[in-house]
DNA sequence: CTTTATTGGTTTCATAACGCAACTAAAGGA
DNA sequence: TCCTTTAGTTGCGTTATGAAACCAATAAAG
């Protein structure tokens, strides 16, 4: 049978699984962070077949994540560009990043780090925070369901 | 021909994604943040196949990120909890959910709070921050690869 | 002004993954 | 002994993925 959608799970993972969290979808979105733009570039980048990535581009301008501009005073040219929309994916991509840095490769040994230029150094680790902007242990958590109306 | 594996992209992201970026894999890791520690809880709570459940669930003990526990004194029981490497993966969750709340439901509209009990409010809103502890511009950061050795 | 290259795809087809239902295995209880 | 619970495995049809071939529009070359 088909793949099964999440649509119908109230929770915004699986919502946003939904949009996001095919196999290529999150990797479009981390080059078009790293600088992607055309057709071409996704393509060789990640290695990826034409079709699939015809089809996660679409899909994403579909879902407002991204745009495609028409640059093309000569010839076909186009450009994929973040909305404000996929751009706040950012720190979706810096918890992976960082999860992977500590745990696949160890502390130290990422392949990439991300400098923030202002000081030359990488970022801060992403810790969920409360309220009072201390880090939040987990067992002081609660998870609270709205009721549908 | 077989699916794509990221394993030989030098990119934390690539590489966190090969772990858990599958279409169930993160929804089984949220269910058990959420509680679930059982087979058949996780089967009826996110609704999925058995023979997929039993692939994910032991590729996820397999990586270090679930771990399989014998409470069996009476017939079969098992319980499968999240390691220290799974409970790391908090942050992932929170941004997918943030981003969720924020771009799927809109503000306040969420069908799921996360609260701190402490102090009866829902999480802050997680930010990439730079080493002084201020919020990072996408425009200020630079991308550093490391030469292979 | 015809030919060739570039860009951004679509089509086709083999194979792998998914989803459902049925079946199995091991232990406990009636 | 037979039934139930738990945790799977197996078989099979459907869908998605991946590679390669093909296509269309425009530009550049000759």
């Amino acid at each position: 049978m088909a793949r099964k959608r999440f649509d119908d799970m109230p929770c915004s993972i699986a919502q946003t699984l939904n949009l996001v969290g095919d196999w290529w979808t999150l990797l479009i979105i981390r080059d078009a962070f790293f600088g992607a733009r055309r057709f071409a570039e996704f393509e060789t980048r990640l290695g990826i077949a034409k079709n699939i990535l015809a089809n996660r581009l679409s899909q994403l301008v579909e879902n407002g994540i991204m745009q495609k501009v028409d640059i093309g005073q000569t010839g076909t040219h186009y450009a994929y560009e973040l909305t404000e929309k996929g751009r706040d994916l950012f720190p979706v991509l810096t918890a992976l990043r960082q999860w992977g840095d500590k745990w696949v490769y160890g502390e130290g040994c990422a392949p990439m780090d991300v400098i923030e230029r202002k000081s030359g150094r990488p970022l801060a680790r992403m810790v969920p925070l409360g309220a009072d902007g201390t880090p939040v242990a987990l067992e002081d958590l609660e998870i609270r369901l709205k009721e549908k109306s």
